[in-house]
DNA sequence: CGTATTATTTCTACCTCGGAAATAACCAGG
DNA sequence: CCTGGTTATTTCCGAGGTAGAAATAATACG
């Protein structure tokens, strides 16, 4: 069995490599000699390859970086939503190779299931290395064990998700909440690799909340419960279902926007229309997209300010709103923010819909390497 | 010398003793047999004392705590303000035994050192075990060798405070920003000792703001800048000196509460006077008030939501708020509390200005644990 | 072509840790 | 009072991870 140090020389290169035992070694705190006798495993096993670094200038030994093998395996990665399963497979390190939507229903375990099933085999078929896991997500409370304790959205209490993937595909299967799975993956693969410490902020149907400090996502009990989803951001504006005036789900989701337009122009208007009007200066969807930008921003600086993290990173499927109102976010973010402290420094995750795949992916990588079994 | 282990156990029996062997094993993740030999060495020289529980009707060959020795030594805090420097003296738990003001001028770091070291010789006279540390605290930037980079409220800039009070009396010294001591203060021995992670505000002449996630404090670049200073929390209030309209300095610091009734009353009035005011139903009084209780009502639940930790610890000068509108305060979080999370905990520190000199005691504390010194 | 520099490996001793068994100190009940 | 049960602590000892020192490797530079 392999220790802590190899676990985390596993986590480490996949992450950042390729990379030097010598550069491995600072991060880790360990000495050379370590990293000497914990890659060798690794490296017999087939898992690392030694790559040769074409000499770069520099006085001494060149570096020689390990990585990752590239036919490491592959990994599926699947969010379900109240209708469909959103799914993409990606190497090991997250990069997406292919991806595929597939309606069910009804919102049974059995459809859901079936249409799992479904993308995992399709997967299977192309993958340019075996599949070694599965990940799932979804917006709703799940254990440890795989189970999904509740999913408001599908109906579901306690349904047995990831036990009866997993015999169905006889596959490792990871089931998370789709926010932490977000977080996840912008830590380790995304925006937020290198980072110690950021805020994430997903928009979309809903609006999503994570926080990383100190290198580890913060797990409490309300992870994923959908913190963030009703702060008081515009005194002025509209109400959202629970009867908050102007909190982020009113202002900033993609539902809460459309409800808006569609109440002053009296017809429906999709999310994409009302950002296109705004573009071509529609006053309604002029007021409603600045008054989202104005409430993004402001949420950004609150989280920054909170959080003691100056970087917040944006996700999720309304990064339309970001495209449009990039400027007028980042001066909302700025008016709101400490006057004392450094500029809050926003990045934007441009995958969209796409992410919340990718972070189901995520979650199964760190399960495989928390295995160490690939 | 001692190892890191040995550290942490002189810091759990610090934080948490009396305690047995076999709850400290629990806690440190170590075995029995690493407690019996971590604890020898405290033991022979007189750091740890066993105690002699009195057998409590359990089954068992009964716990034999361990606990620090009595006379591990006392510790000064000292907390500067623009005028004056306002200490205690403390044991090892940073419980507190006397206290000081001590009025300076002119604001120099002459005048400043020779108030501290008055304190720390009256002190060392009366204190009850050897003084083994001395801390300080200010609002300002402070590095980790003892200076102070900048001290707005002294005109400061570059003063080497910490190795010139040391050299003029013998003692370790250590400089800490006054809001991170008084976050550490709560963190070890204050109302988040036992706990994972909280926010802390406090008020009183300013607003300061502190996290701790994860059993450690949040220490970025701008811990102790003012982060928390001039969070919007009510779009019809007053305006802050930088501009903001109903921001935390605006609404909750004494001085921003007393302008308020001074400019609708016309004549100027101090903190506790618009306390009482209020109690005894001045309608102006009663307004700001009120209106600071929501704010700060506000605050905690953005606290508890962006830092999803549902404790917050209330501290500072200004906590006699607190005792005039606890309830109102507490129905403002929980209104601005995300409905599906856990509702916050409010902890309330009743040191009041105390509290800082405190902090500042708990560093110095701190730092003589780290260099495991007494 | 030798020297300086940096990376990596080899060898080895240390030292922390935990497992197992023994011992200690209590309670409960006959 | 003695015996068995239970929990806390200690003793003994081996396993294993780690780092120090020295050797080796591979480059640039003059």
């Amino acid at each position: 069995m392999l220790t802590e140090s190899h676990e985390a020389l596993a986590r480490e290169v996949l992450i950042h490599g390729p990379i030097g035992r010598s550069a491995l070694g600072r991060r880790l705190k360990l000495s050379p000699a370590s990293l000497t006798r914990l890659a060798k495993p690794f490296l017999e096993r087939g898992l690392f390859v030694e790559l040769d670094e074409e000499s770069n200038g520099a006085v001494g030994r060149p570096v020689r970086p390990l990585d990752i093998a590239p036919d490491l395996g592959s990994f599926a990665g699947m969010k379900i939503t109240g209708d469909a399963v959103y799914a993409v497979l990606t190497d090991a390190r997250a990069q997406i190779i292919d991806e595929r939507v597939v309606d069910f229903a009804p919102k049974t375990p059995d459809a859901v299931i079936a249409a799992l099933s479904s993308i995992v085999s399709a997967f299977s078929a192309i993958a340019p290395a075996p599949l070694v896991g599965i990940g799932v997500s979804l917006g709703g409370a799940v254990d440890d064990s795989g189970r999904v304790i509740r999913a408001p959205f599908l109906d579901w209490v306690d349904v047995a998700l990831g036990p009866s993937l997993s015999s169905a595909t006889g596959l490792a299967v990871t089931v998370e909440n789709d926010v932490v799975a977000l977080v996840e993956a912008e830590r380790w693969f995304g925006a937020g690799r290198g980072r110690s410490g950021f805020s994430v902020i997903t928009i979309g149907a809903g609006v999503g909340y994570g926080l990383v400090v100190g290198g580890e996502a913060v797990h409490t009990r309300e992870a994923g419960v959908g913190l963030g989803g009703h702060v008081p951001l515009d005194p002025t504006g509209p109400l959202c279902p629970e009867g908050h005036r102007g909190c982020s789900s009113a202002l900033l989701t993609s539902i809460g926007m459309c409800a808006q337009v569609r109440a002053a122009l009296g017809r429906p208007v999709d999310y994409d229309e009302v950002l296109s009007l705004a573009v071509a200066g529609d006053p309604v969807a002029t007021a409603v997209v600045e008054a989202a930008a104005r409430g993004l921003g402001r949420m950004i600086a609150l989280a920054a300010n909170f959080t003691m993290q100056p970087t917040v990173v944006l996700a999720g499927d309304g990064m339309g709103l970001w495209k449009v109102t990039a400027p007028r976010i980042r001066a909302a973010a700025a008016a709101d923010r400490d006057p004392l402290a450094e500029p809050v420094e926003i990045l934007v995750d441009e995958a969209g819909f796409r992410a919340w795949a990718r972070g189901a992916a995520a979650v199964a990588i760190q399960a495989a390497v928390t295995r160490l079994a690939f």
